[in-house]
DNA sequence: GCGTCCAGGTCTACC
DNA sequence: GGTAGACCTGGACGC
């Protein structure tokens, strides 16, 4: 374990564009992470860590406002000061991955005409989609979620983290980072596996650090200014990322529908008793990418988060475990 | 206890 | 271009 303390810190208050939930955005309904699983939290305040560039900061997000006149206050913390393009470069991307400045609200008039997604915008007013710096963390969660369950999904990224990923000491607390690229590169695939017992999956892993450590990319931003199309197709050509797992790693988003989202959504789509496999999984991604086009990623978003509420609303069981 | 099956995809060889 | 089969591991299940 390699702790890092981020000594030198500033702060300001950033003001998002409304409707901006900081609760249902920091810490989701199901559960999925700000930055990494190792988040801390606090009343109306969260402590984070993530990788931006070459640069480990730590963020403390605190809410000082309400979900239509939002104000957050913004403290990042680093082992050097932050100063000139670098630390301008450092708070754009923060609030470029925080949503800051995107409008939900071309979303939410399409939603509100949608049977099915007009009660998760009313559910969860305001949540934003939320996304890391570079591909490498969301990359490795795809990887990690193919072909088992999910709760060794979980075992496999607690040990991937808690092995190779810095511990970022600041404020007053630790945060666990996701490992970086560089050190998971100089690994062998053997070794991953065995450690973390990854199984195959290690060779992906490995093959995708490396890759990406030799061509220096692509980057998020890389990734943004390409378009969706363009994206999916830089991003499967990276080892271990196929159509699923592109989908989950594009800042565009896709219709990432895998085995177990394929029960969800053909419940929704075409009733309660919609029974479906592995070989049907195509068949309800076509059928998500008619209904909502171009907002597929935040209809897929907005349901997932809120499948409780939505299966009492639609009376049907959605919770497959 | 032990053997078998299969899970929140991707890749490759083969046709 | 399309498709069957292999792939780590561990938990569930049947016996």
């Amino acid at each position: 374990m390699l702790r890092v303390k981020l000594e030198s810190g500033f702060s300001y208050v950033a003001e998002p564009v409304a409707p901006y939930s900081f609760g249902l955005t920091v810490r989701k309904p199901a559960g999925w992470a700000l930055f990494t699983p190792f988040e801390e939290f606090g009343g109306e305040t969260v402590w984070t860590a993530l990788h931006v560039a070459d640069v480990l900061a730590g963020v403390r997000l605190r809410s000082l406002g309400s979900i239509e006149h939002p104000k957050i206050e913004v403290g990042i913390f680093t082992r050097r000061p932050l100063v000139g393009a670098r630390r301008q470069r450092v708070v754009d991307t923060l609030h470029n991955r925080l949503g800051f400045g995107s409008d939900l609200k071309p979303f939410y008039d399409f939603a509100r005409k949608d049977a099915i997604l007009k009660h998760t915008v009313d559910d969860l007013y305001g949540m934003r989609d939320t996304s890391p710096a570079s591909i490498f963390p969301d990359a490795t969660l795809a990887i990690l979620l193919q072909m088992t369950t999910l709760k060794r999904s979980n075992q496999m990224m607690d040990s991937v983290i808690r092995r190779y990923g810095r511990v970022a000491e600041f404020n007053g607390w630790r945060v666990r980072v996701w490992p970086t690229p560089e050190r998971i590169a100089k690994l062998t695939q053997s070794q991953l596996a065995r450690e973390c017992n990854l199984g195959y999956r290690a060779r992906s892993l490995v093959g995708l650090a490396r890759k990406l450590v030799e061509d220096g990319g692509p980057t998020m931003e890389e990734l943004d200014a390409a378009g969706p199309e363009e994206a999916k197709r830089r991003l499967m050509e990276l080892p271990g990322l196929g159509d699923y797992s592109s989908d989950i790693v594009s800042p565009h988003g896709g219709f990432p529908i895998d085995v177990w989202s394929a029960q969800v959504f053909g419940k929704l789509f075409y009733g309660r008793d919609y029974a479906c496999g592995r070989e049907t999984v195509e068949s309800v991604k076509r059928e998500g990418l008619r209904r909502w086009g171009r907002w597929s990623w935040l209809s897929f978003f907005y349901v997932v988060q809120d499948l409780e509420s939505l299966a009492r609303k639609m009376g049907m069981q959605l919770r497959l475990e």
